[in-house]
Formats: C-alpha cells, sequence, structure tokens
DNA sequence: TCCGCCGTCCACCGATCGGTGGAGGGCGGA
DNA sequence: TCCGCCCTCCACCGATCGGTGGACGGCGGA
C-alpha cells in the first residue's frame, strides 16, 4: 500500500485528489496540508511515501518546501502537480529535488499511475514538460542573467529609471546600463519593457498580479 | 434536487467537485465539460439549474461561455469559479450575466451554500470578490483605458517604439503620444514599462505567460 | 441642439535610454 | 597559477521618450 499526502492550497482539489488516490486499491491518502509549511510538518508526523505538492501556496511555496523535504526526509518522493508549467518553475522544483512534474490538465488516471511510478523511484515528467526541459538542454546557448542583472531588472519592471535603480543598489548610473545591455542580450531583445516581459513570460521575475 | 453542471479544464477539479457536491443530499451533478464551448452543448442538452464554471479554458473561455449562456437560456443561473481575482475577470464576468463568483481556496461546505443559493436567484459574492467590486465602485475616479489606448499599450508590451506602433495601426507617432500620455495618467504611472505592469496587473493586458 | 468624449494630429523641449568600446578588480574552478 | 565570469565604472553619441499646450472632426447622449 503506497501512503500518500496530498499538498495544496484549494480545497476543490485536494478533495478531487483524495476521493479518486483513495478509490485505487494500492493507494491511500494518509493526510492533507493546504501549505509548505503544514506539509513539513504532515511529512515528519505521518511519514508518506510519496508528496503530491502544488506548488504556487500561500506562506510557504512548493519548491522550498521540497529543499526542505530533501534535506530532512530524503526517502520522500515528491511528485509537482501544478497547473503552470513554466520554465523556470520546472528547473527549480526539479533542482530542489522533486521526482515527478504533472499538470493539473492531465487525466485522473495517470495521475494515479504517476503515484505509482514514483513510489518505484522513477522519474514522471508531464509530455510538455519533458519537452521543455529537453529544449533547455538542448539550447544551453541561452543564457540566464544573473541574480545582480535580475534586480535591476526588477527596478525597470517597477518603472524606475536607470538612475533610481543605481542609487537603490549603490551603483552607478553607467553600471545599471551595463547590466540591462547584458540583460537585453541574454533574453534576445533590445528594450527595457520588453526586457520585463520576457522576464515575466520564463518566470525569471514575479508576475505582476501576486 | 438542484441540477449542476460542472466546467473545469482540470479533471482534478472536477472530479473534486462532482465528488463534493453529489454527496449533497439535495444537489446532483448531471453533467461535466471540460471547455465553454462543451459547457453550451451540455447545457442545451441536460438543461442544469446551476452551471458551476471556470473561467480560463481552452477553446471557449468561461466569460464568452456567460455571454452565450445569458442570450440562450436566461433560466441557468452560473456562478463562476476561479482561481483568480483579477478586476477585470470580475467586472466581465459579472457584465455578462454570472449569478455569484466564487474563488477556488473556498471551503467545499461554502461551495455547496452558494449552489444553493444560486439555485435561488440569489447573487454568490466571495469576500474577496465584493471587496473589489465595492471599491471599484467606491472609486470611480478610476478612469479605464479606452480600447484604442489599450491597443496602442499592448504595442508597447510587445516592445514596439511609439514609431513602430504608428506604422502598425495607420496613425501618427504623434497620437501614439498621446494616447501613451493619457494611459499613465489613467494607470496613474508616468513611464511605459510602469503601464504596461499595471495594466497586465489589472487584467486589462494578457499575461505574459499565455 | 449642444456638450463631452474619443481619436486624430502638430511643434518643441529636456530627460532618459540604447549602444559603443573600452577598463579594472575580485573570486572560484581548472 | 591562470582563465573566465561577474561586478563595477567611464565618456560620448544619436534615438527615443515624457510632457506641454494646443487644435479639429465625429459621434452619441442629455
Amino acid at each position: 500500500m503506497i501512503r500518500v499526502l496530498v499538498v495544496d492550497d484549494h480545497p476543490v482539489v485536494r478533495g478531487g485528489l483524495v476521493g479518486w488516490l483513495d478509490a485505487q486499491a494500492d493507494l491511500t491518502v494518509v493526510g492533507e496540508a493546504g501549505d509548505g509549511l503544514e506539509a513539513l510538518a504532515r511529512v515528519a508526523e505521518l511519514g508518506p511515501d510519496v508528496v503530491l505538492m502544488d506548488l504556487r501556496m500561500p506562506r510557504m511555496d512548493g519548491v522550498t518546501a521540497i529543499e526542505r523535504l530533501a534535506a530532512g526526509h530524503p526517502a520522500v518522493r515528491v511528485l509537482v502537480l501544478t497547473t503552470y508549467d513554466t520554465d523556470a518553475d520546472i528547473v527549480r522544483a526539479v533542482g530542489a529535488g522533486a521526482t515527478g512534474y504533472l499538470l493539473k490538465d492531465a487525466p485522473l488516471p495517470q495521475l494515479a499511475d504517476a503515484v505509482r511510478a514514483a513510489a518505484r523511484g522513477e522519474t514522471v515528467l508531464a509530455p510538455p514538460v519533458a519537452a521543455r526541459l529537453v529544449s533547455r538542454m538542448r539550447a544551453p546557448a541561452v543564457e540566464e542573467p544573473t541574480a545582480r542583472e535580475l534586480e535591476v531588472l526588477a527596478g525597470v519592471a517597477r518603472g524606475l529609471t536607470n538612475a533610481d535603480i543605481g542609487r537603490e543598489l549603490f551603483i552607478g548610473e553607467a553600471t545599471v546600463k551595463t547590466h540591462l545591455l547584458r540583460v537585453f542580450a541574454k533574453l534576445g531583445v533590445d528594450d527595457r519593457t520588453r526586457a520585463v516581459m520576457v522576464a515575466v513570460e520564463r518566470g525569471l521575475l514575479p508576475r505582476p498580479g501576486a
């Protein structure tokens, strides 16, 4: 019997998952959690085999929870189940130690199968997710902006001028422009507005609406 | 017995809703749909009392489906159930004729109650949604950008220069600047990048990631 | 009818930005 | 050790942008 913990902040989704999974002969849902912090507590308390985890949650997000789990409970398999297939989310989750990455538009039987596969230690990726990972590997030429560069770009997203950003980060305006030019090159763009759009698209900057 | 149709593109969510609602003595789920088009067909076929509808769906989105339902099946009550509480989504949905607007992080019992209230013809709004509607009414000073102005702003979001936008819309660059200045004023902003961010935040422009 | 909003356009200014082509220092891995 | 990456900074240019203060015609509601 595979012991499953369901983590999602939407009661509706939790209900759907619990109902379906529990109806499987070889699966049993031992608990639920509504955010990352709760998830950590439940794992310590219940010792599940597989954790089905959403990424965007209040208090503590999924990636952070996965990192903590990988550090504290390396035997637990974490299966990400989310709506979005942003490049950055995928890379972060897999990097943090997720055993698999599924999308919420997947049919229910696939979900149950994925949980079984995860319990066996197999890596399970939804086709679109796998495609993104592969294409990312195939195109290593696409350079990632540095942390500092993103910090500057975040200023741009807030509508600051280069001089403003410089003051805020305690660097010269010239440096701000250098960072920005490099970001433009890396994002394949040549103006600040588009740069912000592309960065948001790739999950490099937080989406404006929360 | 209240007859309910569940419309959502995520099988997990549909499963959760169907399971919970069907377990209520006075509710029965008569059908499901995965997008707006399917929803229209099911309504015509099944004649439900209440439709529980997601907004973001493939093929035909929820708002469009609501408009069609209001035109063709005015007796059917439509209850919006979505993850997001964007101003624009709310206004569009309510304007299109939705009887209520709920969020997916609502507890399940509330959902069932909302369906019952909707069946009685009552308007049901999740508290955050109600708050947004009220604050929007209280602040009519916040002017909405014109369709044309948004068209110009969309060009900006794509990284075009004012001259580019002018060529694309067959208007002079001066006109583009005039539109933009007015948009800035309406959005309470004074540069193009911020304007795009705020517009996305308010749902006036499509989110970059789909 | 007339008022008000919308869309279109103009000239002109200073501020800001995009871009070039440098330079130096620090830090970590090969 | 040395190479490469990252961060920092500079001067200078033309292009673009933000902002002012106008103007005119059209169209729909009061």
